[in-house]
DNA sequence: GTATGCTTTCGGC
DNA sequence: TTACGGCCGAAAGCATAC
């Protein structure tokens, strides 16, 4: 087997930039968009900003006050979540890049692997010119600059995207790739401030340390999986294939509730909108599930789910309103104490409804 | 022993 | 220094089946 040749394109600051492509006029100004929660006037956190909000230290997850007075010198533009128009943004955008390569794998609103190994006939310069060919196309359909890594597999390809941003190319050849892992640890997707953190206490803080250390102690710090995953990714290994993604695994609705609170009675009405939505999202998609689950934010942010499997897959947003509520009870019930501040709902064990028509249909042409 | 499935938690954006 | 969302995918941890 040849040597494979993979893009990984992120499109930059993506929801500030849609709002930007939206209204032009804004984009020389700090643009932060915002999720409000129902708590008071300016309750929630930072999405994402743009590149200008970003120089004044407002960026994803910081507190919407916090990024006000950061910001409060300058013209700043705050502005709440468009979901609807950054979806149909991407399902431009992903369309696009599907179409210019061979196996394609969106990772979220914002980001897709391209395996370009066939279209580039595993030559760089190829598939250099791929990669900007494509950059140009997003940036003339859509308005949109992104920025994309060039290397031997996808793990390398993420990283490379993030070398370089916003509007970046990186390309990473598999002669380059010990001289490209000479950074910190935490360049390694998957490796935040947890992971970071028990590596400094094994003295590691480099991607070449990492590469050095024992397999045995990593398995024996880290477990098989991870530990695994962190001895091949030091050294630049990853043979995952790009695949699409053909059903999500899972479906969720969270709220912010007015006030904290152990009252079911008040819960309840939260919890049964919320399931609403989800099952109608459900139905939108041609999918039934087998499990729900309820999750709950306490005043304190821990997080705490409970879950149950039904005995068939299914739709009936009765039956699932019922399961939900009766979990959100229990929940209740086990910790009388709990205070609860965020409320969700989630239905997984996806699976594509009208299975009988296919099967029939293939059983009818063959 | 290994495979599989289920519940809960973790981390990215 | 406090402040604090709404999603997603994946894996840990456990139980059960073969």
């Amino acid at each position: 087997m040849s040597q494979r040749i993979i893009i990984h394109i992120d499109l930059d600051y993506f929801y500030a930039q849609c709002e930007e492509t939206a209204n032009p006029s804004i984009r020389y100004k700090p643009v932060v968009v915002c999720v409000y929660s129902a708590r008071t006037e300016e309750s929630g956190v930072v999405s994402t900003s743009n590149y200008e909000a970003r120089k004044f230290g407002v960026r994803a997850g910081i507190p919407i006050v916090r990024a006000k007075k950061l910001l409060e010198s300058t013209s700043a533009v705050f502005l709440p979540m468009n979901r609807p128009l950054y979806e149909s943004v991407s399902q431009r955008i992903m369309a696009l890049i599907q179409s210019y390569g061979d196996s394609f794998e969106k990772s979220g609103v914002d980001e897709a692997y391209l395996d370009i190994s066939e279209g580039s006939r595993g030559n760089y310069d190829s598939a250099e010119t791929i990669a900007s060919k494509l950059k140009q196309a997003i940036l003339s359909e859509a308005h949109i600059t992104c920025s994309i890594g060039i290397a031997p597999n996808k793990l390398l390809a993420k990283i490379a995207s993030d070398y370089v941003k916003p509007d970046g190319l990186t390309v990473v050849k598999p002669k380059q790739v010990q001289d490209f892992l000479k950074g910190p640890v935490n360049r390694i997707p998957g490796v935040g401030t947890k992971i970071e953190e028990r590596l400094k206490q094994l003295n590691v803080r480099t991607v070449d340390e990492l590469a050095r250390l024992n397999p045995i102690i990593l398995n024996e710090v880290f477990g098989k999986s991870l530990g695994g995953y962190l001895f091949r990714a030091a050294r630049g290994e990853d043979n995952e294939p790009v695949r699409d993604r053909i059903l999500p695994t899972q479906l969720s609705r969270i709220s912010t509730l007015k006030r904290n609170t152990s009252d079911f009675r008040i819960i309840r009405p939260v919890l049964r909108d919320l399931t609403q939505s989800v099952v109608e999202s459900l139905k939108g998609k041609e999918l039934s599930c087998k499990s729900v689950s309820i999750i709950g934010i306490l005043s304190d942010l821990s997080i705490h789910t409970r879950s149950a499997t039904l005995d068939s897959a299914t739709t009936d947003s009765r039956l699932i309103i019922e399961v939900a509520e009766r979990l959100m009870q229990q929940f209740l019930e086990s910790r009388s104490q709990a205070n609860l501040r965020r409320v969700g709902v989630k239905l997984s064990g996806l699976s594509k409804l009208s299975g009988q028509t296919n099967i029939k249909a293939f059983f009818s042409t063959s």
